[in-house]
DNA sequence: GTAGCGCATATTGGATCCGATATACAATAT
DNA sequence: ATATTGTATATCGGATCCAATATGCGCTAC
């Protein structure tokens, strides 16, 4: 029989659907720093009950992505600065280590599926895909590692900070600049130069955290101490 | 009035004390890999109902200590000999830029707190709770540094890992090797000598590593794929 | 008028119940 | 005898129900 069948045990449990959706919601920014989660109107959102709801809500406690206090629910994590500048460096140390690991096992289809979404960057306006897209490319590269624990850590680690590096890119602009530094990474992963891809790698980290620094610094307020 | 309260709204949830006992057994060894964790039987043992068994199991899933399939439940997730390997790597990594850091921050109390736990090290013969202090010294030089996202990598990295560090050292006496670099690293730390912390904070690492590659590669079997 | 108390309501945490799925075994047909 | 099918049981995912706690408002006492 030539029928091809799909693994229906693997389907996504209720819990996993809100889970996905409530974290998409966080990480854009669709909801705000100590934006409160309801477990009654989340259940009614997804036509649920709110046993999956509260499971979704545990899971993302244990990413940091909401914080929950018991008999008074759950709100949407804020970052101080410092935890910020905390996860940035993270983030220098690890991925440079992670990309370093990568080069070397990258093969031909994997760059130009990177090259693909790179020129896929290159054209597109609007912010929430492009963020999208912007994951997708590191995570294209960095997954030839195949260090799965790092790459959750690291995945973890963007989760946290991309809400703000999103609505920072929104006003600056710096669009442009992180196109042109991905060609960078690019070439040089294609050119199977790992420590120069490791460097081009933390100076972009680099650009995004101070853009954020500097944004955060002038509009003064914001960032909840969570 | 002179009395000291307690936050009582921080109590632990039936959740919390049942992830915290399956967390603990699991990282002992006490639960080998691959053991199923039938929900009924955990909640009557805690006297309790499925639904923070569940919750407690959506936690350690999030943690990589247990792998859940739909309508099959959940059992003890298990290391290949390259996820451990993976997992040594990223404490070489992050534990060294960690303890940098905590250098300078170190106060006498603290360093005295860690040569309290050190001096329990040495004369401790029962596997268990040695493996406990151990964590503790550790965890208490690391925490000085005050980097929360670091810390939990490193203490959920220790958790894939401690099971296995501990099983080790059972058979091959290795504490006396520990005791004797924990104070080493104990030195360097009150010397303020931040790189001399870090190299032999890796050379420590690097010795447990290399005692669980031996081991494994003796015994051959074990290990499942998981 | 205001501080403190008590009740009403909203919301969460946990228990119980029901439907869905997997697994093991028995029955049957070839 | 073996392979297939039907069924019985165990276990899980989710819904509903109840208890515990927090929050807000009105009332009372001074």
């Amino acid at each position: 029989m030539a029928l091809t069948g799909v693994d229906v045990s693997q389907r996504a449990s209720a819990s996993d659907i809100v889970f996905e959706a409530l974290r998409r919601a966080i990480i854009t920014g669709e909801m705000k720093d100590g934006d409160p989660l309801r477990q009654d109107a989340i259940a009614r959102l997804f036509n649920t009950s709110r046993i999956p709801v509260r499971e979704a809500l545990t899971m993302l406690e244990q990413q940091g992505l909401v914080q929950t206090r018991r008999y008074k629910g759950a709100v949407v994590t804020g970052l101080s600065v410092d935890d910020a500048d905390e996860i940035f460096d993270f983030r220098y140390l690890v991925e440079a280590h992670v990309i370093r690991a990568a080069v070397p096992r990258m093969t031909p289809g994997l760059l130009a599926e990177a090259g693909a979404i790179c020129e896929a960057l290159a054209v597109e306006r609007d912010p929430q895909p492009w963020g999208d897209l912007n994951r997708a490319f590191h995570a294209t590269l960095l997954g030839a590692s195949g260090l799965s624990f790092h790459l959750a850590a690291l995945g973890n680690a963007m989760d946290r900070l991309d809400r703000y590096v999103r609505a920072q890119l929104l006003l600056t602009e710096g669009h442009e600049r992180s196109n042109t530094e991905h060609r960078a990474i690019l070439a040089a992963c294609a050119a199977g130069d790992a420590d120069g891809a490791a460097d081009l790698t933390v100076a972009h980290i680099h650009g995004a955290h101070q853009s954020l620094r500097a944004h955060l610094d002038g509009i003064k307020a914001g960032f909840g101490t969570g």
